[in-house]
RNA sequence: GCGCCUGUAGCUCAGUCAGGAUAGAGCGUCGCACUCCGGAUGCGAAGGCCGCAGGUUCGACUCCUGCCAGGCGCACCA
């Protein structure tokens, strides 16, 4: 079905063409600022106007005259205001059914579809598996995973990626504090009790600290990584140890946002499955790499970014790739990787099973030994890491465009995003200690290193624990179990809005009591405009024996745009006489009358959702979805007070009401979905 | 020093990419609301030289230039 928006923006061109002989592109389609103003507004006439050096408001007379004299699908009359805009006014009732037609069709669709395409890879959390993750890190998985289901809903076949990187500094330090600060071996690091992720933040930020002055145990940290990247000795068994149960700690703390991955590619494994051998082979090939004989990185292999665009202000643009001792250096195994997720290198790997969460999905692991499975050779994929990698992420991308055969420079995209940092004054309460510096600045970055920083797994203690209080005060008739639940679902919805509420490049300065608040701009907010409208339907059940779906057939149940009668599964039933089909004319009289238009305002902005998930994916800007579906909860929640459903004995009024909030539950639950938000039965 | 990002109401942010009609939300403050489909709600009020100065334009929060302020980046760390 073409969209209302195009067919109007062809009519206009046509007009142009007839009226004044010049051709244009198909002009540009904006939402009016206020109703009065129509339902779409053309400003062709200003630029022409200028361009023809004619007046706008002159031209656009003889333009709306010309459409005037013509049918345009969907639109009952033109206009002019301002300047010289063409305003386009909709017929009501032809729209709205419109509506409710595309929305039933599309709600069985979408049952049935599945993903269509070259597949995509989404690379997202990669938390350095050495601590418990923190609220930086959550709004890297939200984010990702917000971008997957928006991906798939678009029928994107997309594939998750989580890379693990198993063989830096940070498991290094770790190590060292539990072998030589705790004298513990692999046995007993793996019988360490729950949260370990926890014990590792402190170890952390302890043998950080100790390592400034303890020049005994820098010495002894350049050993632990030594045996780390041979992969042998004790301390290659306590950092597998430490990796392992840190990723499940991780997982285990996505899970409770729903957040799920396909794969964990290890680090160490591009090393050891001589996967960066092939990269650098094909690598070396390129006039772009090069050994350094002399200077500064005299016995480096180099990779030649001077004169390449984006880096030819650097001081010293070349890149280490491969370090004097023959180590590869992060940018590389990055760039081995990417190069294998692209299908540009063999696939060296197997696969084993790291885990099956409680709805049967399997997570994957690389490694020497296993199945094979069809992962990697993507056609495009995103990595979500912060901005703070932007150089890093920009080589790699370089390189990933130089290694494709066909030289595509966007199959790659870094999604990148800014922090969240700590105000000041939450580090204050939390109990954070802040340097004098830091009490002056207006956000203090979070550090695992320093400690500094609100875990995960806390805030979503504490949402949950906020969340059941207001769940028990309100609703002092369920159980614990039932009580535990909601509040499960509340604080998920809290915590992920909270993360996705702002533009990606925006810094988030965490606030505790913000990000506890439940009212206003919220996910709770969203769920409970959704849970009313479930209410008013169950309602109806109880009271007309009818479910929501049948009144909304009966409603629908007379003839479609174009007179025609539409899709077949449209067939009213008896609902007792308390709800009747309504014909267009019906519909179109009621939505134009004035008293009615924060109706048909709602029913405008229902009709966006396509075009804002395109925004969304287009830019990827997750915000967009927030704040449209905060949109549509807030339109609800202002008519809910206005137009009774129920409770109103007009029944034509009840008829268009009940398809309005029909269409809203389904496109908010879509939008909340999109977000990972649950929808919870009650709250 | 060079590069990138940001500056909008007391606070936190939309709107800037594609210039246009009275610049919008949330929080906070003050006041109010249904014997009614759920008050995690709704309604109203107060609150803005859209960082500053130029320029382009019929028209600039939006584009260009300069400046000011803040953040981030510019490793043989990841």
């Amino acid at each position: 079905m073409t969209d209302l928006r195009e067919i109007v923006a062809a009519a206009v061109q046509e007009a142009v063409v007839a009226v004044t002989g010049e051709s244009i592109p198909l002009p540009q389609v904006e939402d009016p600022p206020r109703p009065e103003f129509g339902d779409l507004a053309i400003p062709a006439a200003l630029e022409l106007g200028r361009k023809l050096g004619r007046p706008p408001r002159q031209l656009a007379e003889e333009l709306v005259a010309y459409l005037r004299d013509r049918e345009t699908e969907g639109v009952r009359r033109w206009e002019i205001a301002g300047p010289g805009y063409l305003n386009a006014f909709f017929d009501r009732g032809y729209v709205l059914r419109r509506l409710m037609d595309s929305l039933l069709q599309s709600q069985s669709e979408s049952e049935s579809a599945t993903a269509m395409g070259p597949k995509v890879v989404v690379e997202h959390t990669s938390i350095n598996p050495n601590k418990a993750a923190h609220i930086g890190h959550l709004r890297n998985s939200v984010l990702g995973d917000s971008l997957v289901r928006l991906l798939r809903h678009q029928g994107v076949p997309v594939e998750v990626h989580n890379y693990i990187d198993d063989t830096g500094v940070q498991v290094a330090d770790v190590v060292l504090g539990f072998a030589d600060l705790m004298g513990l071996d692999a046995e007993a690091v793996r019988a360490m009790p729950d949260p370990f992720d926890y014990a590792c933040w402190d170890l952390y930020t302890e043998v950080t600290a100790r390592l400034k002055s303890d020049e005994r145990l820098a010495a002894r940290r350049r050993e632990v990584l030594l045996a780390l990247e041979r992969g042998t000795g004790t301390e290659a068994e306590v950092g597998t140890v430490v990796v392992e149960r840190i990723i499940r700690r991780h997982l285990a703390t996505m899970a409770r946002l729903g957040i799920e991955y396909d794969l964990l590619v290890h680090e160490a494994d591009i090393i050891s499955m001589d996967l960066w051998s092939a990269a650098f082979e094909r690598l070396k090939a390129s006039e772009y790499v090069y050994f350094a004989d002399e200077g500064d990185h005299a016995g480096c292999w180099m990779m030649r970014l001077s004169g390449v665009a984006g880096f030819e202000d650097l001081e010293q643009p070349d890149k280490v790739l491969v370090r004097s001792n023959g180590a590869a250096t992060y940018v590389a195994k990055d760039i081995a990787y990417h190069m294998w997720r692209y299908g540009e290198l063999e696939n060296p790997f197997s696969y084993r099973e790291f885990d099956v969460s409680a709805d049967g999905h399997v997570t994957w692991q690389s490694g020497a030994e296993g199945e094979q499975m069809p992962f990697g050779g993507a056609d495009r994929g995103a990595s979500v890491i912060d901005v703070r990698q932007e150089y890093l992420q920009s080589i790699v991308a370089f390189a990933v465009a130089i290694m494709d055969p066909d030289g595509r420079t966007d199959r790659h995209t870094h999604f990148d995003y800014e922090m969240v940092a700590l105000t000041p004054k939450t580090a204050k309460t939390l109990g954070i200690p802040l340097t004098s510096e830091d009490q002056g600045r207006p956000f203090v970055e979070m550090s695992g290193r320093r400690g500094l920083g609100v875990k995960a797994d806390d805030l979503l203690n504490v949402l949950e624990e906020r969340a059941g209080e207001e769940v028990g005060k309100r609703n002092p008739d369920l159980s614990d179990g039932e009580r535990k639940a909601l509040a499960v679902q509340i604080a998920i919805a809290a915590a992920r809005y909270f993360l996705v509420k702002f533009n990606r490049k925006t810094v988030i300065a965490f606030d505790l009591d913000e990000a506890l608040n439940f009212e206003g701009e919220t996910g709770p907010y969203l769920q409970y405009a959704a849970v009313r409208t479930s209410s008013i339907f169950e309602l109806m059940r109880q009271r007309w024996g009818v479910s929501v779906e049948d009144a909304v057939r009966t409603v629908l149940s007379t003839q479609g745009p174009g007179g025609e009668s539409s899709s077949g599964a449209v067939s009213a039933v008896d609902v007792k006489g308390e709800l009747e089909p309504l014909s267009l004319d019906q519909i179109r009289d009621l939505l134009e009358e004035e008293e009615n238009d924060m109706l048909w305002v709602l029913a405008l902005q229902l009709g966006r959702f396509d075009r804002v998930v395109d925004l969304a994916v287009q830019s990827s800007e997750v915000s967009v979805i927030a704040k449209y579906a905060f949109t549509l909860a807030q339109d609800f929640n202002r008519l809910y007070h206005r137009y009774p459903i129920l409770q109103e004995d007009d029944r034509t009024k009840r008829g268009v009401r009940l398809l309005l909030a029909y269409a809203l539950r389904l496109r908010l639950q879509q939008a909340m979905s999109l977000l990972g938000i649950p929808v919870p039965e009650r709250m």
